[in-house]
DNA sequence: TGTACATCAGTGAACGCGCGTTCACTGATGTAC
DNA sequence: TGTACATCAGTGAACGCGCGTTCACTGATGTAC
């Protein structure tokens, strides 16, 4: 028998299940957060049983690492379509900003297992560096947007790196303790989300 | 037989094993996190055998709630000796902002507890208010050293809530962003914490 | 001071649940002749 | 074109596990007389 009989997928189902065991999945997660995913619960949402799933994936791990992948991609096209659409570097910066907190504030979920999971950010590699970090592309792509303002003196950081990282931290925190405090007499999103860019980085006024 | 015996206590064992249950729960949740924490496990580690536990606490979430008010406790502490050592506004706010980080890297878990958990920052009053919110106390005790910068001239920032809350969300990412993405090439902690609190309260420079 | 009795903190067995994972299988899809 | 056969995606039953929770109980601690 060769061997190029062996590798012969039916009929395209050989990648439907896997996409359909993949949607669910999300659909179950932006549904029900992180600890809605088991085996069992996205093979119920697929219409399948749950040993089916290893045929396409080894683990649950492995599941929820393609949608980690996918928000990722995800984040970094909403990300670039700001930054292709937005010439002056401040306003990009700033739009880059709110664009990122709306995502956060659209996706809470998708969000979460992108920056709450302590093996989200790692990809598989054997050595791990910034630039296969997830993420990179899309903390890049505001890095870019800064220096160009400290480039331009709009900001006048100096120190792109801790700046950017600021920043950075600044969103996420404000994701995270809005959805965990509810209760608490938040200012306006976008009131935040400028302090934070405008006074970070540094901004000189609009 | 009059109420009085009804009520009446063993040799102080009646608290002591409620004490005994919640030293179990935090030595778990200092070692394996929140996730270790479930009712037989708890047991396990204080030597009981689960069903005990009810007769201390409801369910496993009053313990977590337990846990939550004891970590609260322990930050407030900790951040109102700061205020009480440090007379001038400026250098008690930077101090309070680095005390708080190194409260959540110190006690990683108790932070998720306290700041992860969508229920952990709302008490169980009918009616939730900033007051009576968990962490209000810490909060404040910062957003008190800030209004005494503007007062003082030290901070240019005019609006002290959005600033505060700024500070707080910032610190907060931090925190977070450092534990879920280790492999990022991180600045200096204080660093990030002294740009953050400088720039977010326009402090005049030291 | 001694004894019979009440209290009640903690036990141990049992339950039903959802989970991940295994394994032999089924039966439709496609292939060889 | 028709039939026997191989493939393999997905099934269904079963397993062991840890979980929360229930319930009747035990036996040491303290009390009444």
């Amino acid at each position: 028998v060769p061997d190029a009989i062996r590798t012969r997928n039916r009929k395209g189902q050989g990648t439907r299940l896997r996409r359909d065991i993949l949607d669910a999945a999300a659909r179950l997660l932006a549904k029900d957060g992180p600890e809605g995913l088991t085996l069992r619960s996205i093979a119920r949402e697929a219409g399948i049983t749950a040993p089916s799933i290893y045929a396409h994936f080894e683990d649950l791990d492995t599941v929820k690492d393609a949608l980690v992948a996918n928000a990722f991609q995800h984040l970094d096209q909403l990300l670039s379509a700001v930054a292709r659409e937005i010439a002056d570097p401040a306003a990009r910066l700033r739009a880059m900003c709110r664009a990122y907190v709306a995502f956060g504030d659209e996706y809470p979920n998708e969000y979460a297992i992108m920056f709450r999971l302590k093996t989200a950010l790692v990809t598989d590699d054997e050595q791990p560096s910034i630039e296969r970090m997830r993420g990179a592309e899309a903390f890049g792509t505001v890095s870019d947007a800064l220096s160009e303002c400290i480039a331009t003196g709009a900001s006048s950081a100096s120190d792109t790196t801790t700046t950017a990282v600021a920043i950075w931290v600044g969103l996420d925190g404000l994701l995270n303790l809005r959805t965990t405090a509810p209760t608490f007499p938040w200012p306006s999103v976008d009131v935040v989300v400028d302090t934070l860019v405008e006074r970070i980085a540094m901004l000189e006024p609009r």
